[in-house]
DNA sequence: AACCGATATGTATATCTTTGCATATAGAAA
DNA sequence: TTTCTATATGCAAAGATATACATATCGGTT
């Protein structure tokens, strides 16, 4: 959103981000990890995950390796091998982590919808 | 905020950023540069509020000049030479933004914090 | 006119991320 | 036991950012 058309701050807008984090303020996981975590849930790998996120797998293997690594849990169950190479499941506890950021969203951006446009009706003020 | 002492996400916080960005994706400003324009504000130079952020001159000038021309606007008058060297002040459109701003980030918190709070709730159940 | 300290800016250096490439391994199915 | 494909991982190359260094300019005050 951004103001009115031909207002000082028409073509900018208020944009945000949520993320989790450590204590070392290291990120954890945002929203290309949750984007991530969504696709192997959807699309059953890690790999099918990745292309359709269009990064490499070497990428999401990383980002997926880390998220895990700094939250101490198993967000998703891996095979290796078979006729089909394998494949990747959420954990129990990444499906909760996606649900439940998948509702955050939603509530973060009913929240801020008012709150931008109080934002810019302020700044666009003569 | 985390969750209950003990539980899985204890450690774990959820954090986030608000910025205004262009047309072309760019961010134009955040915390950062909000920061330092209330510290021009505070102390009437760039120099010092540079200082005070514990950033080199040369950084926060370059962040102001980012901002200023990527938002086509003002922000900052700017008075070169004199005994003392110069100083710098908000102009009327920096001052209403870092006042909207100020305003914004209070009412995110209180917004956020209920949000918050379901989120944990729902990630740590059993 | 000389001085002083902040504004102004180019350029080089270092650092941190990202991306890509290459290669190994698992293991069910044929 | 050969094959096939996803998982697994190191390492190099490339890009993007940040930081540092150097140097010029302005202009009120003395």
């Amino acid at each position: 959103m951004a103001g009115p058309k031909g207002s000082k701050y028409y073509d900018v807008f208020l944009k945000f981000k949520v993320w989790l984090e450590n204590t070392d303020k290291e990120s954890i996981l945002g929203n290309g990890k949750f984007e991530l975590l969504d696709f192997i849930d959807q699309f059953g790998s890690l790999k099918a995950a990745a292309d359709k996120m269009e990064i490499s797998y070497r990428k999401a293997w990383g980002m997926l390796k880390d998220a895990e690594e700094k939250l101490g849990l198993s967000l998703v169950e891996k095979q290796r091998g078979g006729q089909h190479g394998g494949n990747s499941a959420l954990t129990d506890d990444g499906k909760i982590l996606i649900e439940a950021y998948k509702e955050l969203l939603i509530e973060f951006d009913e929240a801020i919808y008012q709150i931008t446009k109080k934002f810019f009706n302020k700044v666009n003020q003569k």
